[in-house]
DNA sequence: AACGGAATAG
DNA sequence: CTATTCCGTT
């Protein structure tokens, strides 16, 4: 079972997989600027700024100029380079704020990165100007409205609905669940929410899945759970598997307790191939010594398989002037097969209608849908509540409605399964259906997740089977991105709504979650590979990460040699 | 200044 | 796919 080889994984790759990740081979403009951010040498050009996660760019041009040596392009201009931050804006990696000039936002209230848990934008809280990152003040925290599932959703994900991503949506909720029984979803919430171990069962070495989400990935809903290193966790949890990777983790934790040995520059090379140590990519990186520094490049010696994509939604402009109509045929086929899910979606505008056979569990239900609701109501409260309070949720069913398009590669395998779009809602459903069988118990990993299997086969998709009818009622999806974020920055300063630019997502969102979806598996599938799910800003704690931070921090910037 | 479509490189 | 380029609009 933990073959260092494809199987052993504790995780799904997606869920470390850094392609972006600072050493990784091509940097992404996100990850440039963050390392600036977190450069105090550079905060004459570019520094956080306002609100969590906001940021000014003092000086475009040299921040262009940086980025396009970076890349080696000497042509780059802040027209150029900022064209490339108004893709984040779909991505949802980004988003402008308004009002400010050469402002802009990341949307880290609702993500974290894998590759950077500590990630700590904010680390201002040494550099004085910088300090902003923690969000206001942390008082009013927002969870993850945005959809784990679709910051997650990579098409990876698909592929190994592992633990993790159901843990995570879990954790999202603030429900552990226990994973070996059904997936059911327990109605309400239970009183330990974020407890590191999930029910999980398998106490054995292979049990896998240890939500951990690490402290890096604070998810969970209460505050004060939040990251908690525990020691239970960093030990045992660690080596069992389950987070990214857990000799990283490990390290990562020690780090915390042993300021001065900074484990992770251990591993040279480690062997790259391994599916397990995900993150030390991001470790890895320098240690910030002092040493004489001169090869920061390289840091990403082993080209590691795993790479990291972000963006959930990308957009489907496909459509555009030609044939828009073929998307919304598609789509209904898909919702077909779901059963319950009447709506169709071909388009059932407002209202969401859709009360869907709750069948067992009601609570699950979704509510995705749709994305033009979403935007217009704007429920941001619900969805907030959807996720902490159990209690208030409305599910629709409706997901179903997704578009096979793809990019025709990919896919192969359900050409109308749909539950792909919510990715999340796989995840759930895979951890249900197996387990079942003798699978529960927990050979392998004890878990009922199918991990290997999934590898190469789709298999799993077969939510859709008939029997399966189960498999629909658990999607949860959150809908609400960041339209609160937006909101918040409304408020606090006004802008205006972006109702357009919003609503255009939705859109995009809608039709590309689920192109995506499923597809995605195909190359890259894996986009998203951010976990969703907000930083818990607790100031507290956050401290800890800090060396992390500075250890991630030291990424190269500079890379002289183009 | 900012946005976003389109074409395109890699 | 992501970013770069180019460019017309707001």
């Amino acid at each position: 079972m933990k073959t260092p080889g494809d199987t052993g994984f504790a995780f799904p790759d997606w869920a470390y997989k850094p392609e972006s990740s600072p050493g990784s081979r091509q940097i992404q403009l996100w990850h440039f600027i963050l390392e600036l951010l977190r450069k105090e040498e550079y905060h004459d050009v570019i520094a956080w700024q306002g609100d969590y996660g906001e940021f000014v760019i003092k000086d475009p041009d040299e921040v262009a100029r940086l980025w396009g040596a970076r890349k080696c392009k000497p042509q780059m201009n802040y027209d150029k380079l900022s064209r490339a931050l108004r893709y984040y804006y779909n991505k949802r990696i980004l988003h402008k704020t308004k009002g400010k000039r050469f402002t802009y936002k990341f949307n880290f209230n609702k993500l974290v990165l894998v590759n950077y848990p500590f990630i700590d934008m904010g680390s201002g809280r040494g550099v004085p100007q910088s300090a902003p990152p923690v969000p206001s003040g942390g008082t009013h925290f927002r969870f993850p409205p945005s959809t784990p599932s679709e910051v997650l959703s990579s098409s990876e994900e698909l592929r190994s609905p592992g633990m993790f991503s159901s843990v995570a949506r879990r954790m999202a909720r603030g429900i552990y669940p226990n994973t070996a029984g059904l997936a059911r979803p327990a109605p309400r919430v239970h009183p330990e929410p974020l407890s590191p171990f999930p029910v999980s069962p398998l106490p054995g070495p292979g049990g896998l899945l240890a939500p951990t989400l690490s402290p890096a990935l604070s998810m969970t809903p209460t505050p004060h759970l939040s990251y908690t290193p525990s020691p239970s966790l960093s030990s045992p949890m660690m080596g069992s598997h389950f987070s990214f990777n857990p000799e990283d983790m490990k390290h990562y934790l020690q780090a915390h307790t042993h300021p001065t040995a900074p484990p992770w520059r251990s591993r040279p090379c480690i062997h790259l191939h391994g599916p397990h140590h995900a993150l030390s990519h991001s470790l890895s990186q320098q240690p910030g010594g002092g040493g004489g520094g001169g090869e920061e490049q390289q840091q990403q010696q082993h080209p590691s398989p795993f790479k990291f994509k972000l963006q959930p939604p990308p957009l489907g402009r496909k459509q555009r002037e030609a044939g828009s109509s073929l998307a919304a045929p598609s789509s209904s086929q898909s919702s077909s097969f779901t059963g319950s899910g009447q709506i169709n979606n071909a388009v059932p505008p407002k209202i969401k209608v859709e009360p869907i056979s709750d069948i067992e569990s009601e609570e699950e239900v979704e509510v995705t849908d749709i994305s033009e609701e979403d935007e217009l109501h704007h429920n941001d409260e619900d969805d907030e509540g959807d996720i902490f309070t159990p209690t208030a949720r409305h599910h629709h069913q409706l997901n179903n409605h997704h578009r096979a398009n793809g990019n025709g590669s990919s896919l192969p395998a359900a050409p109308h399964s749909n539950l792909e779009d919510e990715d999340d809602e796989e995840v759930f459903k895979t951890p249900a259906t197996p387990p079942i069988g003798g699978g529960g118990g927990g050979s392998g990993g004890g878990l009922p997740f199918p991990l290997m299997g999934l590898k190469s086969e789709p298999g799993q998709a077969a939510p859709i089977s008939p029997g399966g009818t189960r498999c629909i009622p658990l999607k949860l999806r959150f809908k609400r991105r960041w339209s609160e974020d937006q909101k918040m920055e409304a408020d606090g300063e006004r802008d205006e709504a972006e109702d357009k630019k919003v609503r255009a997502e939705g859109e995009e969102e809608q039709a590309e979650e689920k192109g995506r979806g499923t597809g995605a598996v195909e190359n890259g599938g894996g986009r998203g590979v951010i976990l969703g799910l907000m930083l818990p800003p607790p100031p507290t704690q956050r401290r800890a990460s800090s060396e992390l931070q500075r250890a991630t921090a030291q990424l190269s910037l500079e890379n002289t040699g183009c």
